[in-house]
RNA sequence: GCCCAGAUAGCUCAGUCGGUAGAGCAGGGGACUGAAAAUCCCCGUGUCGAUGGUUCGAUUCCGUCUCUGGGCA
């Protein structure tokens, strides 16, 4: 592993464009490939399928042409994937690009991808098939007993954990009771440990300074844009793909939304309304999530002189 | 022109047998360590259309006016 040090005799911080949808960072990113002969590392968790282009707002096929791009196109629709995947496949990339004496210019709004570069955590590893043995235990248990019941196992098993996660979110309470159940560390003990290690290399991440009804404008106006790229033969596709039924794809704003206009019980003008309205929800939320992230992140400011590639890079620059 | 129904939060509407009001959605804030574009938590004062009257007190009852639907001419 390639650890702190300075990147291509010039730069000592790889680059984190990120911020939330619709902000412009992927055309930051792009400029500050084109400045540098640099090669983009996506962190979104739905650009990773192929065949999602339109509705997740994937480069255009010129520019994936132009500039490389990795952690794009990576799974198909129905295939499993998750943070762990993504940092592992991501620090390997990052390592190709720096071989080849390129930048790597990481790219993406998913906060959990974000920060799990940015603070080098650590997942460890985990039986896959053992973790969702004990999820099915625990939902089987939430279905019988109710959430609360579930709950009260989560205060005995691990109240670290049990403190930090509502009741409500059985997501997470059956995702922690998992990780004690399946390799008897409890999850507050192994989530303490995961940062030791540190970050893998040095980043400086920065975001793009946009006021937000600015944003919520951009945002409708895309998915209008998307609309008429052809979004819903994009996801009748998708529906039409066995495989890929129920999985984590549909998750993806811009797709679950047309089930019920495929089904002819609601209005296209409904879906695009819901469309819009699932992505401001997103903005906000990632909002949060950046400025939790504090200092962490930087924001790009939006009066200055050079464009907002050259001052990322700057900001980069060694000395 | 006449008749009927409305007019209450940004929107859709509930409600107050007269004691200044509350839901959903929108919007805002927050959490987040292997599905994360997911999952989950918290936040509701607004001339109750205008104006007179009755009343200790009116958004609520009565009159008039304005506007919006619908109907009759």
């Amino acid at each position: 592993m390639i650890n702190p040090g300075p990147y291509l005799g010039k730069y000592e911080y790889i680059p984190i464009v990120t911020g939330p949808t619709a902000s412009g960072k992927s055309a930051i990113a792009l400029d500050i490939c084109r400045l540098t002969g640099g090669e983009l590392v996506s962190a979104d968790s739905m650009q990773i399928y192929r065949g999602l282009d339109i509705g997740t707002a994937k480069d255009s096929e010129e520019e994936l042409a132009e500039i490389p791009h990795h952690m794009t196109d990576i799974v198909d629709p129905g295939e499993s994937f998750s943070v762990f995947d993504y940092i592992n496949m991501a620090k390997e990339a990052i390592n190709g690009i720096l071989e080849r004496g390129n930048l790597p210019v990481v790219c993406g709004g998913t906060g959990q991808y974000i920060s799990a570069l940015l603070y080098g955590i650590n997942y460890g590893e985990e039986d896959d098939a053992e973790v969702s043995e004990a999820e099915d235990y625990y939902y089987g248990i939430c279905e019988k007993e109710g959430r609360d019941q579930l709950y009260s196992l989560l205060v005995e098993e691990d109240p670290e954990a049990a403190k930090l996660i509502h009741p409500n979110n059985v997501r997470r309470v059956v995702r922690a009771l998992a990780v004690k159940r399946s390799t008897g560390v409890r999850f507050s003990e192994k989530n303490r440990k995961s940062k030791n290690e540190g970050p893998a290399f040095k980043f400086r991440a920065f975001m793009p300074d946009i006021d937000r009804s600015i944003l919520y404008d951009r945002i409708n106006r895309r998915v209008d844009i998307m609309m008429d790229l052809g979004l819903e033969k994009e996801a009748r596709m998708l529906y039409q793909n066995e495989k890929a039924k129920g999985t984590t794809c549909f998750q993806a704003i811009g797709y679950k939304e047309f089930e019920k206009y495929f089904s002819g019980d609601e209005d296209i003008s409904e879906t695009v309304y819901k469309i819009k309205l699932g992505s401001r929800h997103y903005a906000k939320r990632q909002l949060t999530w950046f400025r939790h992230m504090g200092e962490g992140i930087e924001f790009i400011p939006s009066d200055i002189k050079e464009t907002a590639a050259e001052y990322v890079l700057n900001s980069c620059r060694i000395g």
